[in-house]
DNA sequence: CTTCTTGTTGCAAATAGTTCTCAACTGCAT
DNA sequence: ATGCAGTTGAGAACTATTTGCAACAAGAAG
């Protein structure tokens, strides 16, 4: 992974690394704020500026995704995995995600039907836990 | 459209009576500076603030809707119009409505199948004019 | 390994969009 | 006409993010 930043003239720095490494070990959606905690255990004196600045660099090289969820500050992920859209509980602010090979589909053929190509998407879903009998989140 | 709001216990004002019809004759998606330079005309001294504010209360009562495109300010638009998602121009920034039935019940069952009852959602394509042969905006 | 060039960093100050504070006002139920 | 809770204008405050700048360090060159 570094090595494809490199390719791309990105200088590989001490902050950089451990960056990357807190996204790579990252489980869920952090913001800026969140990574800037966890960089700073790797790496105290890790300025948020530069979290900042290295997050717009990794989303340009495409390593990483951002998400600007309703109201809240910007979340990210790593780009390694495919793509999925999300479902956010608005009681307990849980990100769930999904893939929806339909949706993606039809989201094609719309912007083709108005004569465009899609260069990237954003699919929202805000809900609360239903509360009636069926249904329900199958654990595994 | 003033009487709903009377109900919903919201005062009209000199100000919130302007916005309402500044909204109503919007034909585009303006953003919060673009209506206040609007009420401007039949209204000068209608602060900001209260553009805001009145934006907020009548989103709250449901008549209109707020879309936060990436990057860009809030816009707004009334919501008396069928549901209906975007596909923003990401050249010109022009902003094309549509709407596809087929995309609405598909994210409702998703969410069902997550256990969730979605409360609202957020479908916008990005993308830029196909060069390519084809398709088309069919002008109107 | 030293040097050199240029990208990168930390800090603080700057932005942009939106919200809030507060005193002066006003819609509207009585 | 009165009274008061809701509303407004002006500006300060806020939040998330970006930027200017001088010190610094990656990594190509020698
Ligand atoms: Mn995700
Ligand atoms: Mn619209
Ligand atoms: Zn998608
Ligand atoms: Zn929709």
């Amino acid at each position: 992974m570094e090595g494809a930043l490199r390719d791309a003239g990105v200088r590989i720095t001490r902050q950089r690394r451990v960056l990357l490494r807190v996204l790579a070990e990252a489980e869920d959606h952090p913001d800026a704020n969140e990574l800037h905690r966890r960089a700073h255990a790797l790496d105290p004196g890790l300025s948020l500026a530069t979290v900042y600045r290295t997050l717009s660099v990794l989303e340009e090289a495409g390593v990483i995704d951002r998400h600007a969820f309703e109201g809240k500050p910007a979340r990210f992920e790593t780009s390694d995995r495919p793509h999925h859209d999300h479902l956010i509980d608005l009681e307990t602010g849980a990100v769930i995600e999904f893939r929806s090979e339909k949706i993606e589909r039809l989201q094609a053929e719309i912007a083709a039907e108005l004569g465009y190509d899609i260069v990237h998407h954003r699919l929202e879903l805000y809900g609360r836990r239903r509360k009636g009998k069926a249904g329900g989140n199958t654990p595994r």
